[in-house]
DNA sequence: ACAAAGATCCGT
DNA sequence: CGGATCTTTGTA
């Protein structure tokens, strides 16, 4: 079943733990489809947040964190990598959660990669999409996961120790 | 206008 | 540990 709006309209500390063993599914160009499980993420939350790109305000880049629960937000580093992250919470709530790693994965920016991501993908949403969306195993109710410090935000001071990175065990 | 840094990965 | 490679951001 597709996750819908309800399911991302929540605070990204709920939704990003409830993405972990939940499937990404892809639709490609050719019509190829594939569907990975969540295995690791990390939260982004609020401007206060100062690892959350929002944390310096509205900017041409982020504003889609601003919009409702559902959107993607992908964006483009290091000269060759699109990381993707999902929209949460209500509008002018600028969080995301960043999809890390799916079964087999590993790394955000193989995960770009692998679902062969771009600029088209800015905005896009998950609960309507028919080239990427996020489906529930309605049989995996709970699942055990572990918790640690964000990758790659020692900058942020105080808030790079919040343990906001969730990984399910392989 | 411009320089600096970046939610990374790979090879040495 | 440094290079690749280029967009975004704040003004170094």
């Amino acid at each position: 079943m597709r996750l819908t709006k309800s399911f991302f309209e929540r605070d990204v500390l709920e939704v990003a733990p409830d993405l972990l063993g939940k499937t990404l599914a892809r639709r490609f160009d050719d019509g190829t489809k594939i569907k990975k499980v969540i295995t690791e993420v990390e939260a982004y939350k609020g401007e206060e947040d100062l690892a959350c790109h929002a944390s310096h305000g509205k900017t041409e880049r982020n504003k889609v964190m601003y919009e409702t629960g559902g959107h993607v937000y992908v964006y483009f580093v290091y000269g060759m990598y699109w990381m993707l992250n999902i929209v949460t919470g209500k509008r002018d709530a600028p969080q995301a959660v960043l999809i890390r790693s799916l079964d087999g994965i590993s790394g955000p920016g193989r995960v770009g990669k692998f679902l062969k991501l771009d600029k088209s993908f800015y905005r896009e949403d998950v609960t309507k999409s028919n080239r990427i969306w996020l489906e529930d195993i309605p049989s995996l109710k709970k699942v055990r996961y572990k918790k640690s410090a964000r990758v790659g935000v020692n900058y942020a001071g105080t808030w790079a120790k919040k343990n906001w990175r969730f990984i399910l065990p392989s």
